[in-house]
RNA sequence: GUCCCCAUCGUCUAGCCUGGUCCAGGACACCGGCCUUUCACGCCGGCGACAGGGGUUCGAAUCCCCUUGGGGACGCCA
C-alpha cells in the first residue's frame, strides 16, 4: 500500500536501552500499530568501536519485555556498507559530495576561527571546488548549499526553518571509507521505505542535514515528528546521576511492562485527563497530535504509582507470570494454579511492585510461618488458647469452607471468650502469617486453605502453650 | 559564541490551534477525614500553577513582540 505508515527504531548498541529510547521506541511502534502500519528495527553499529554485541542483547532484551515487536529486520548498518558506499559514489558522480584530504587538526583550526569570528565552528570549504580523487586518508564531504534555507515540516512542532549558511560541508564517509551517521540513516530509511520518523529533539538539528541528503538523492522526504526529551529531577538531561536509566532495570525492580509503557507514553502524550491505559487502548488511540513540546521529567514517584494501578487492573493469572522469578528468587517454587492465584489475588490491592508481592506470598508458601519476635510476644497470649483451639475444632468440622462460615464460628468464638473481633483475628493473623499485617483475614484464610489454616492454629496453641509461664 | 526548540500546581498534564463557559480541570506526591480486624484499596476534603513585561481586543492561559529562564545542536559519535 501506498499510504502504509512505516516506522523505524533505530538503537546504536552502545549501551542498554534506556527511558528516553525505548520512549522513542514505543512512540514509533505505537503509531505504525495505530494505522494500521509497519514498525522497523536497525541496529546502528557503524561504529564498530563502541558498538557491542552486549547491548545489542540488552536492546533485543529490553524491548522482548516492553512487548515491543517489530515487522521487518534487525536489520544491521554493519552489513550494508556496500550500499552506503554505493551511494556514496553516486553523490560524488553527480557532483553533490567530494573528496577532502584536510586533516582533523587543519578542520580544528578552521572551526576556531569561525567561532572567534561569532559564528558556528565550521569546515571553512577548502577542499570543495578542488576535485580532488580519492586519496589514502581522504574523507568525503557532502557538497551544501551556501545559500537559501531548509525547512522542517514537523508534524509534532510545526515548522522549523534552517539558514543553510547555518550547515558547513559534513563528512558523509570516513577516511576508511565507513559511512557516518547522517548518510547512514537517510540511505537506510529511503531504502527501508520509512516514510515517518519519529525521535528524540536532540535531532532536530540533524534533519536539515538528512533533508539534504534525501533532495540530492532524489528522494522523497518522509514526515518527520521531534519529541521532547525526557529529563532527570533537576531538569537535567537523564543520566546515571538519576538513577536506574535502563528499561530493564524496572524489570528486575519489579514493574509491569505495561506500566512502564503506559508510564512512558503518558510521559509527553495525552488523551484528555486518562492517565491509565492498557496496552489496546494505547494502540487505539495514540496519535502524533497529542504529543507535547515541552520535554518533562521522569518521575519515579508516579511509575510507581501506575505501577500499583496496573497490578490491580490484571488478572491474578496474568500476574502469576510476573511474579514468579521473584517468588523463585526468595526460594519458592510455586506452580501455576489456583492456589497461587487465590494468592495473588489478595495481595493486589497491596502490593505495588512484583518484589512486594513477592514479600507478600511469602507465608502463604512457607512450611510453617515465622513468627515475628514483636507480634508474637504481643499476640500469642495464654488468653488465646482456648479461643484459638475453638477457632480450629470449629474449622475442621466445617463441611463448607466459605466466608460465611468462617464469620460464624469467629462470632461463636467471640461470643465464648467474650472478645471483640480484633482481640480475636490480630492473634490469627499472626499465627497463621507470623506478621501483624496481612490480607484481610477472612480472605487470607481462604487462599491458605482449610489445612494449612487449621494447622498453623494448632501450632499456635502449642506455641502458647510451650511458653514460659509469665510472672 | 552561533543556531534551534521549549515555558500552566513540586512533578506529569488538560485547556491554547478555533480568545469569553477557566478567580484554570485531572493525576502523582503531601496534609486532613471517612471506611475498617491489621496493612492496603476505595471514598471525601485541603494545599498548590497560567515565568515577567509590553501590546492587540469589550475581553487573553489562549494571538503578537520583547525579556528572563530551561533544554538541545554545532565530531572522521549516533
Amino acid at each position: 500500500m501506498e499510504n502504509t505508515i512505516i516506522t523505524r527504531f533505530p538503537p546504536s548498541p552502545t549501551g542498554y536501552l534506556h527511558l528516553g529510547g525505548a520512549r522513542t521506541a514505543i512512540f514509533n511502534w505505537l503509531y505504525a500499530r495505530h494505522t494500521n502500519g509497519r514498525f522497523v528495527l536497525r541496529i546502528e553499529d557503524t561504529d564498530m568501536q563502541r558498538s557491542t554485541q552486549e547491548s545489542v542483547d540488552a536492546i533485543f532484551d529490553a524491548m522482548d519485555w516492553l512487548g515491543i515487536d517489530w515487522d521487518e529486520g534487525p536489520y544491521f548498518q554493519s552489513k550494508r556498507f556496500d550500499i552506503y558506499k554505493e551511494h556514496i559514489d553516486r553523490l560524488i558522480s553527480s557532483g553533490n559530495a567530494y573528496y577532502c584530504t584536510c586533516t582533523p587538526e587543519q578542520v580544528d583550526r578552521m572551526r576556531e576561527e569561525a567561532k572567534k569570528s561569532g559564528g558556528k565552528p565550521k569546515y571553512d570549504g577548502s577542499c570543495r571546488e578542488k576535485n580532488l580523487q580519492w586519496q589514502e586518508g581522504a574523507v568525503v564531504r557532502f557538497k551544501a548549499p551556501l545559500t537559501g534555507s531548509t525547512l522542517i515540516e514537523d508534524k509534532i512542532r510545526g515548522n522549523i526553518a534552517f539558514a543553510n549558511t547555518e550547515l558547513d560541508d559534513f563528512i558523509i564517509a570516513r577516511s576508511d571509507g565507513s559511512p557516518m551517521y547522517n548518510l547512514a540513516v537517510v540511505i537506510d530509511d529511503i531504502t527501508m521505505n520509512i516514510n515517518t520518523i519519529i525521535r528524540g529533539d536532540d535531532h532536530i538539528s540533524n534533519t536539515p542535514k538528512q533533508i539534504l541528503l534525501y533532495q540530492a538523492l532524489g528522494a522523497k522526504v518522509p514526515d518527520f515528528g521531534h519529541v521532547p526529551m525526557v529529563l532527570g529531577h533537576d531538569k537535567s538531561r537523564l543520566s546515571k546521576r538519576h538513577g536506574a536509566m535502563s528499561v530493564t532495570a524496572y524489570r528486575d525492580m519489579g514493574y509491569h511492562p505495561d506500566a512502564m509503557v503506559n508510564f512512558l507514553v503518558r510521559l509527553g502524550w495525552s488523551h484528555g485527563d486518562q492517565e491509565f491505559f492498557t496496552r489496546d487502548e494505547l494502540i487505539e488511540k495514540f496519535n502524533l497530535e497529542h504529543i507535547g513540546r515541552s520535554a518533562g521529567v521522569f518521575n519515579p514517584e508516579k511509575l510507581l504509582a501506575i505501577n500499583a494501578e496496573h497490578i490491580r487492573a490484571a488478572s491474578s493469572e496474568a500476574l502469576a507470570d510476573h511474579l514468579m522469578p521473584f517468588l523463585k528468587e526468595k526460594g519458592i517454587d510455586a506452580e501455576a494454579g489456583d492456589y497461587l492465584y487465590g494468592v495473588i489475588e489478595t495481595l493486589k490491592p497491596r502490593s505495588k511492585t512484583f518484589i512486594e508481592m513477592a514479600d507478600g506470598a511469602e507465608f502463604y508458601f512457607q512450611e510453617k510461618p515465622v513468627y515475628d519476635e514483636k507480634a508474637s510476644a504481643k499476640f500469642l497470649k495464654p488468653a488465646l488458647l482456648v479461643p484459638m483451639k475453638q477457632l480450629a475444632d470449629g474449622m475442621a468440622g466445617l463441611a463448607e469452607f466459605d466466608e460465611k462460615s468462617l464469620e460464624n464460628i469467629f462470632k461463636q468464638v467471640m461470643e465464648d471468650a467474650g472478645l471483640g473481633f480484633g482481640k480475636v483475628a490480630q492473634p490469627v493473623r499472626v499465627a497463621l502469617t507470623g506478621k501483624t499485617v496481612s490480607p484481610g483475614i477472612f480472605e487470607m484464610i481462604l487462599a491458605l486453605g482449610k489445612e494449612k489454616v487449621i494447622s498453623r492454629l494448632y501450632d499456635a496453641v502449642q506455641f502458647i502453650e510451650k511458653m514460659p509461664a509469665a510472672e
